[in-house]
DNA sequence: GCCGTTTTCGGCCCGACTGTTTTCAGTCG
């Protein structure tokens, strides 16, 4: 885990036991936020501190730029170690129960002396919680039920099972002439990784009907709220989806509302307030002449003042004085300095990819034969594809020997010169072997056309012998890409240790290209490392690392992650021209002829 | 605890829904 990482887990987390001490409230948010910067932060934090630039990070001051070092140079924080001595373990469990939080726990945990979950689900079936004021019968089922679903709680949920929620209610929805506008939200339209549930926002006249047709549909298991503007259902597999509508004029404020992220908003309606501007869910209003009129009049100020604007998003964005910002840059991590600032990347579309480079043919463990996988990406429109099965010592993926490699080279070329649409290249994912080494020899490496190294085994080795393994592969001069770095299957299986910072330098010196895996498991690189990666000069490229011709659609899943990272077209390889994009990869291989 | 085109002190983002109330606190996003 990151330097970085680590300090915002540690903020975070002494955010919410100085909530369980009833702490001043802006204190507990400067925590939270320190805590957001640090994870967005985009170098390294101990740079920043060697720099002396820590406090220049928002969020920042000088008493947490202080704990910054303090755990630099010791290790720990003792704050964080007295805070966690004095609030009780327990309530800290008692808040990740779904509606319960600081305030009732602490509740509980005074009325009630609770020790367990167990004992607070005792206590809820005995009816002594409901007999607690500010509880009741309904809010003591609600702890129960709350108790069961963090026992068997999922993690978040992964982009690729989420999106195709959200797009089945879409499809279900704005087919009802109540609708208006409709348009995903949240993490989701912001196209994280992960999402904790899926929001969906609409514009509609009928509210009532919409909403009667969300928590009526098939694919709901559970309404958990329901009201004029706002419903919330879990579907069978526990994916909560929360609907939002809204009148059909405010659309546009609504969905830059809702998308978020919080701390983007917070931002947005900071810069607001200082232009005597209010931002919510309906519009943005301006509220300082009115405000003047009541202050003169010693009244109390009216809630909303002369609604500016609310429609469309771009809109909203221009009464800011900004540009429309992409969803998928709202997370607080520069976007709104470089919106100012007129230097907002052009970020990397679908429809800029040009070419695949990793897919696996049913020569090794894919399930197409070459010529299905060619037909498939001439639909596709695709220039060039880059066909990369397995080497010989994975053996449970049917690795090609030496002798197979040679005919599977042969059929490529052979296939290259049939279909002239398309550049057919010849290509391996050969097996970085534990000692860094490859499992082919340099021979047949500098034959092909593309040369991905990848780790498929010995996931357990220490942080700098995997570190190492990994750099010393890169310095092979036939290497054109590594894939899937960090062996990160989400949900499944975490990342191996290793110094991805050190991989990235490494990278960029011996002029390797990194692979953003856009297989909605391992979006690896993840989004973060791909910022950093470009930000160090280090070619990328997007690739399915498709098995099946139903995966070649898994594109868009990478270019939302190289989206999140910032990428303009321009710094992905397979946006290239094939001719360009071979003399890019092989701009490490030795001069010929010398 | 942070921060400054109102401010180095006195503010600090905004609203819906629920479950409990009898006007509102707590939670969530």
């Amino acid at each position: 885990m990151s330097l970085n990482v680590q300090l915002a887990r540690l903020f975070s987390e002494i955010a919410l036991l100085l909530e369980l001490q009833e702490a001043n409230p802006f204190k507990i948010r400067a925590y939270s936020r320190a805590s957001q910067a640090l994870e967005a932060l985009d170098e390294d934090v101990g740079r920043r501190v060697e720099e002396g630039t820590l406090q220049e990070i928002p969020g920042i001051g000088r008493d947490l730029a202080g704990k910054i070092k303090e755990y630099l140079e010791t290790g720990v924080l003792v704050e964080y170690l007295e805070l966690k001595e004095a609030v009780p373990q327990i309530l800290v469990e008692m808040t990740r129960i779904p509606g319960l939080g600081p305030r009732n726990a602490l509740k509980l945990y005074h009325e009630l002396g609770v020790e367990s979950l167990k004992h607070i689900e005792a206590a809820c079936r005995s009816g002594e919680v409901a007999k607690l004021k500010g509880f009741g019968p309904k809010s003591q089922q609600n702890i129960v039920e709350g108790i069961a679903f963090v026992q068997h709680a999922s993690e978040r949920i992964p982009l690729g099972l989420a999106l195709p929620y959200a797009e089945a209610f879409i499809e279900i929805l704005s087919a009802m002439d109540e609708v208006d506008q409709i348009s995903p939200a949240g993490s989701l339209r912001r196209m994280k990784e992960t999402v904790g549930d899926v929001d969906i926002v609409v514009g509609s006249a009928s509210p009532e009907a919409v909403m009667d047709a969300f928590t009526g549909h098939q694919l709901v298991d559970r309404v958990l709220a329901k009201g004029k503007t706002k419903s919330s259902i879990r579907t069978l597999d526990d994916l909560q989806v929360d609907l939002r509508v809204v009148e059909p004029k405010v659309f546009g404020a609504a969905l830059m509302h809702f998308t978020g992220s919080k701390e983007h908003n917070v931002r947005l309606r900071e810069m607001a307030r200082r232009k005597g501007l209010k931002i919510n869910e309906y519009g943005i209003f301006d509220v300082s002449s009115i405000k003047e009129k009541a202050d003169q009049a010693g009244e109390e100020s009216p809630r909303a003042g002369k609604r500016l604007s609310a429609a469309t998003e771009e809109e909203c964005f221009k009464v800011l004085e900004l540009p429309w910002i992409a969803p998928e840059l709202r997370e607080d991590s520069g976007e709104i300095e470089a919106a100012l600032e007129g230097r907002l990347p052009d970020l990397i579309e679908d429809s800029d990819i040009r070419g695949e480079l990793h897919v696996h043919t049913d020569a090794s463990d894919g399930k197409m034969t070459l010529e299905e996988l060619i037909e498939a990406a001439l639909m596709k429109g695709w220039a060039y594809i880059g066909i990369t099965d397995h080497s010989e010592s994975l053996k449970i993926a049917n690795g090609l020997d030496l002798d197979r490699m040679q005919w599977q080279i042969e059929r490529i070329r052979e296939a290259d010169e049939r279909y002239k649409d398309i550049r057919v290249l010849t290509g391996t994912e050969v097996d970085i072997l534990r000692d860094g080494s490859l499992d082919y020899p340099d021979e047949l490496l500098k034959e092909l056309d593309i040369v991905i190294a990848s780790v498929h085994t010995h996931f357990r080795l220490s942080r700098e012998d995997q570190t190492k393994r990994i750099c010393d592969a890169m310095a092979n001069p036939y290497v054109n890409i590594v894939g899937h770095l960090t062996g990160r299957m989400i949900g499944e299986r975490a990342a191996y240790e290793l110094d991805v910072e050190k991989v990235i330098e490494t990278a960029a010196r011996t002029g390797t290209a990194l692979e953003i895996n856009a297989h909605p498991v391992r979006l690896d690189l993840n989004d973060r490392h791909s910022r950093i990666a470009n930000s160090a000069g280090v070619p990328l490229v997007i690739c399915t690392d498709a098995h099946s011709i139903g995966q070649l659609e898994l594109m868009r899943y990478g270019v939302k992650v190289a989206r999140r990272a910032w990428l303009e077209a321009g710094d992905v390889l397979n946006t290239l021209e094939s001719e360009v994009l071979l003399k890019a990869l092989h701009g490490k291989r030795p001069k010929k002829g010398k």
